[in-house]
DNA sequence: TAGATTGTTAATCGATTAACAATC
DNA sequence: TAGATTGTTAATCGATTAACAATC
């Protein structure tokens, strides 16, 4: 159950939807494997993983399949999350359209100044303080954080306090908190940094 | 050389500078390590890797050892990128601070529409026809995709056929093309399945 | 010097892949 | 059946870490 594979699991799901979509009923470890770039094995052996077992012969029925691996990502209900910090993030991710399609809502918003607008009609905008009792009277699991990096070690101790159980980081910091609570650090200068070194090494050779 | 020496590496100037701003002058390997929550080995054979070396007994000053990674990841010019595609992403990116803090600045932006304003002054738009020609007059190495996924390819196609070296994808697809053009993709659909899946397999535990 | 830290070698660990038996 | 594909075991590969000699 590493991360990895999760992403694989992931990624297996959309392209099923999409063999769905074009009417294909079975696919095998095979073509997963090449609409992934990677070898079959691999897919194998993370189905074996989770538990999900094909026919000999046969491959995998796709309705079948995709009910698993849906069942494993939790998707067969919406998925609410709250966002904290309208700044240029923020707002680029609330109006998003990637998230719907997938099964994932903002259900509401946070920041320092609750005057700031979401833009959108059903999304509404509270002050900080409210972020620990809400969280907790609806029982939201993940949050986003898109506050600048002074704030965002604050903010995420306020969702600890509140019980958060996974959180998504924009903030270039490493947060501190209890190895349990998954954190994903989403940092844009240290991609497109990275992006350059690889271009440079390239051109020493 | 791989990638994830190179993100670490970026964490270590980040970490030097703050260092170098609190008026530290030397740092020790287990320093680096703490800040990081790696291990001490783990950054002596990281600057090995990159022919970085200090003194026994003595750590690393840190004026040296900074502008030593500074050179390494390519950061002593500025670093230009064009942007693709002003949407809700493309239109955060052009808004974010963090950048030109790091020396990257963003060169110019392009949409199949060029009447989309960026909201800076700075920063022209042109038309996509105009892509391929700018990039190869101005030099530009790398470049971010913010378009919607069915445009991707394209844009990519013409990045490429520009001579592009090093792209940051933000549509949700697999991007085909040579295997020496580094791609970083950011999914943050993914990213936020991937947490539910393991605030729910927490859960079932 | 004694103590502390670097730099490197060898061991470990985890993930991927090859090989192949099981079986439809 | 013969051929093809699954599921699993063992081998490989790469990255991390432990151990430790070198040395300031």
């Amino acid at each position: 159950m590493n991360r990895r594979s999760i992403i694989r699991l992931s990624k297996y799901k959309n392209t099923l939807q999409r063999l769905k979509a074009m009417g294909f009923v079975k696919v095998f470890s095979d073509n997963l494997a090449d609409a992934l770039g990677i070898r079959s094995t691999q897919v194998r052996k993370d189905f074996s993983q989770f538990k999900i077992t094909g026919n000999k012969r046969g491959g995998y029925i796709i309705d079948e399949l995709l009910e698993k691996i849906l069942r494993i990502l939790g998707k067969t209900s919406i998925q609410r999350v709250v966002l904290v910090g309208i700044g240029n993030i923020g707002r680029a991710l609330l109006h998003y359209k990637g998230f719907e399609n997938e099964g994932i809502e903002i259900d509401s918003a946070f920041d320092i100044n609750p005057d700031k607008q979401t833009g959108r009609d059903d999304i509404s905008v509270y002050p900080m303080e409210q972020l620990v009792g809400y969280i907790q009277k609806e029982k939201i699991e993940v949050a986003v954080i898109a506050v600048p990096d002074i704030a965002a070690q604050r903010v995420f101790d306020l969702l600890l306090q509140a019980g958060i159980k996974g959180v998504l980081n924009f903030a270039p910091i490493r947060l501190r908190g209890p190895e349990q609570i998954p954190v994903t650090n989403v940092n844009l200068v240290l991609e497109i940094e990275n992006l350059f070194c690889f271009v440079n090494a390239k051109k020493e050779e």
